[in-house]
DNA sequence: TCTAGATGTTAGTCACGGCTAATATACAAT
DNA sequence: ATTGTATATTAGCCGTGACTAACATCTAGA
């Protein structure tokens, strides 16, 4: 199974062989915000689980195993957003997406993903709701200032 | 401030307090499914960040700091949970706070605690919610077998 | 009060996942 | 073809947080 960093590699090797032709190391250490060698080292790992194929300084491959985890990780961190997004939770969407998605079970992903759809079928819930939760930020923040 | 390691010792050194007179080593050992020497470890750096107070062998007392953030990490958990439970979710609720409660931001807290409260006001959105879900997880169990 | 068993600590190991510095390879431009 | 720059890898370090084995301390019962 793989670990909460290597699932984040994994994710966004996954996205780029989706938008580009070549993935590059640079690439990958620049959206993961983390050194080079950081990278590298993950790409070992993700070889040896059968995630990927590579050889030093060759192109990065996706095997049928790493495709249908990407696809996987993809479709749970949209899933998660879409759910923050329709709580109007007042953050960086992605990034705590992307903090908290590791960490959540299949059970709980579902029950997000059942909460948009029931959002989406009752509009009028949905925007009582919206309301409900913009009143609350307003009180929130006028007892944060006194 | 704290690692998420530190804040699980923390929150059950806190739940112990609360409960017993003295808190044990094997107790949180056992609560928390480590061994000895890594609550040992964790008491240590617990007492250099000025969390409790204690001495080899000796008893272990949350000061003030620790104190306020103990009840803010059980406050936390609470949250989670209630919110779990509000969506019926149908996994191990407790172990499922525990695990995600370090990585959600504040801002996410108050949108979960918000959401259960709408909820308690309107049980009939409540109410119409639950028959959605319970409908979604029988669809799915139907596909799960197929 | 002596001692056995329970409880707690220390020492040392390991995997993970970052990092920097040094090195190797690739590739484009002359 | 050579070389300079961009790109990638290796080597080695560090902190975290687990573990086991060995040792220390405490405490209750005889």
């Amino acid at each position: 199974m793989l670990t909460p960093s290597l699932e984040d590699y994994l994710e966004e090797i996954y996205r780029f062989s989706s938008q580009k032709d070549v993935v590059r190391v640079t690439d990958i250490s620049h959206r993961l915000d983390v050194a080079m060698p950081s990278v590298t080292k993950a790409l070992r790992k993700l070889k040896e689980q059968g995630y990927i194929a590579y050889q030093r300084y060759g192109v990065i491959t996706l095997t049928e195993q790493g495709n249908l985890a990407g696809t996987f990780l993809v479709a749970r961190n949209q899933i998660i957003q879409d759910f923050l997004t329709c709580l109007y939770a007042d953050c960086n969407i992605p990034a705590e997406a992307e903090a908290i998605e590791h960490y959540l079970s299949a059970t709980t992903i579902k029950t997000f993903r059942d909460l948009v759809n029931f959002m989406k079928e009752n509009p009028d819930i949905h925007q009582k709701l919206q309301e409900y939760l913009i009143m609350q930020n307003k009180k929130d923040s006028a007892y944060a200032k006194s």
